[in-house]
DNA sequence: TCGGCACCTGGGAGCGCTCCCAGACTCGTT
DNA sequence: AACGAGTCTGGGAGCGCTCCCAGGTGCCGA
């Protein structure tokens, strides 16, 4: 409103650029946008007069001219306030905005709660980015798909529930899981709980089939399980259900090492040695996990690959290359640690 | 490049919502920007208007006409790899979010290495943002100050230690640590050791300021004083380099929670009972804090305030407001759990 | 009765780019 | 020698807004 705001922009303008480097606007557009059709020589001189003024374009009016807007959002949908805090969210952010670095694409950051969704829908409709990422956390988002019937580019982090069209990248949860289901059963555990995730987000279910599929396997039942929340006091909670169900329980697969904690916690305060009397395998290798006592052995997923990935896709789909695959799964691996 | 991305936007334009609401363009530019001097008839024709053709002003064209970018970057200094996943960025990113919504300003996310320091020192002072949020987590960094001197409104989280001129928000660190100190000296402590941040951050220099205070001010030595990273290992060394130092030590105040994790690690390897043996004060209440053994004791910084006021500050400046403080001490709570 | 001031409205110009078309020049080919 | 294809260049139009100016209305006091 006032006059700091109200100044015209310093800076040279692609003209002055044209009239140092003794060209046209067109050839120092065409040099800027690393068109073919310019000389050698015309390019140079474009360059060095680029150099010399400190020229940087100006992105509202290659946007609106050009009818691109060379930024991408990351949506981050539900309550943006427990997401951010989100290590998992803070490893995506790292992935997307290493993928991007050295493109020209800005990265614009949005959080949306239920009741705007209706906004969010129209702005990112209406051409002020050129796709999305989204990271959903609670599977049964409409968002996505919605975005995706209006044409938007869109690829999400973390398999949704719903919406089969939408290309997603997700970390490999199911045989994560079965690997870590695996390597108890190996380890001779003969009393397997599992403390799963909720059941509306694809996460924790699929992390809770791999480890069914494991116990199936093995021959081993498949009942104990106590799905909860990924907080610490919420896989408290579900330790103390799991043990008095079963004190017998020798082993548990926690879906999550934040929940982790809290089972740790509890069989602490119960007097169980980890990992004699009890193994514990969490999920994600959080820091918290080399940090735990005992150091968590855990299934390590890189949410940081993640966030390349998703990228990577988007920035496919927005350069319309041919034969992108769908959806991905990135691999997990088990990281052994002490506790089991 | 492709057609995607080539195609026209749709959406309707402010021409159509001029003519659905029998209009003129100016009239309904007024109505967007709230500006005074606007028929009530007219403004509800218009608001009616937007609301059945689904408009959304065009971003581009209004930053292209009226010289304002309705956009401000949030600046990550240094390796952006390390600081995503701080949970001290996260708070703010949070904060800095939930003040800007409801406003028309959009965030973008900035990370910057030494070597394009030149490239963003363009980019943001050639009027893609309007002002800038900068989080220098190494304050010896010159950008703030060259950005400064760019004319560009800048507001930094955390004191830098170099610009004097420059706005910035912190939290209050040297009283949060004379008040630790304190709590330590009225529990009774008489040998007490502080682990401290680097010498070259701002937040560990007055940290450790604080607790110098509070030493001089019960009389009691403040020479252990051990200097280390903000990681759990750092802590563990430094931890480590202390009891070598003086066996004696009954308590110690630790810069920062995730440091702390490392101490106790130490401690609890030592056989030393926490509080009894030795007393642990950390830093920063994060939730590693609460869900530690024992749950830690620990001065408390809101994080989130602290990219609120930062946001608040920098729009106030955009909106020319008189008056502003020049900077910000944001104050810090002691919570007392079991380790102190 | 008439100026003057608030209030309200419309249209033209232009923000700084990209796109497109027209044209010039250089080749190799018929 | 004449043609076309490939290479390179410049200028005009226009992206969708905001700003500014010119003008309209109604109401007040002189």
């Amino acid at each position: 409103m006032t006059d700091v705001a109200r100044n015209r922009r310093p800076g040279p303008r692609l003209e002055e650029v044209a009239r140092a480097a003794g060209v046209s606007r067109s050839t120092v557009s065409r040099v800027i946008n690393e068109e073919p059709y310019v000389s050698a020589k015309a390019r140079d001189a474009v360059h060095q007069a680029i150099l010399d003024l400190g020229y940087s374009p100006n992105q509202a009016a290659r946007t609106l001219a050009g009818n691109r807007a060379n930024a991408i959002a990351l949506v981050v949908s539900e309550q943006g306030s427990r997401v951010l805090s989100d290590p998992f969210f803070a490893g995506v952010l790292r992935g997307v905005h290493a993928e991007l670095s050295g493109r020209r694409v800005q990265l614009v950051l949005m959080m949306t709660q239920q009741d705007d969704e209706k906004d969010v829908v129209g702005y990112l409709s209406g051409g002020h980015v050129d796709g999305v990422l989204m990271v959903s956390l609670h599977g049964q988002d409409p968002l996505p798909l919605k975005l995706a019937d209006a044409g938007v580019p869109i690829v999400v982090g973390g398999r949704p529930l719903v919406g089969d069209g939408i290309q997603y990248v997700d970390s490999d949860n199911f045989n994560g899981a079965l690997e870590a289901a695996r390597y108890l059963v190996a380890t001779g555990r003969r009393r397997i709980a599992t403390i799963a995730g909720p059941r509306d987000m694809a996460v924790g279910m699929d992390r809770l089939n791999g480890w069914r599929r494991g116990m199936a396997e093995a021959g081993q039942p498949s009942d104990l399980v106590a799905h909860s929340v990924f907080t610490p006091d919420g896989g408290a909670a579900a330790m103390e259900d799991l043990l008095s169900r079963e004190p017998e329980i020798d082993a548990v697969f926690v879906a999550a090492d934040i929940m982790a904690m809290g089972a740790l916690r509890v069989l602490h305060a119960q007097n169980r040695r980890i990992p004699r009397d009890v193994a514990v395998v969490g999920f994600d290798d959080l820091m918290i996990a080399s940090t735990a006592l005992p150091p968590l052995t855990t299934v390590r997923q890189d949410v940081e690959q993640l966030g390349r990935t998703m990228t990577w896709c988007l920035l496919g789909q927005l350069d319309g290359e041919e034969g992108l695959p769908p959806s991905l799964l990135l691999p997990t691996s088990l990281v052994i640690r002490a506790s089991a």
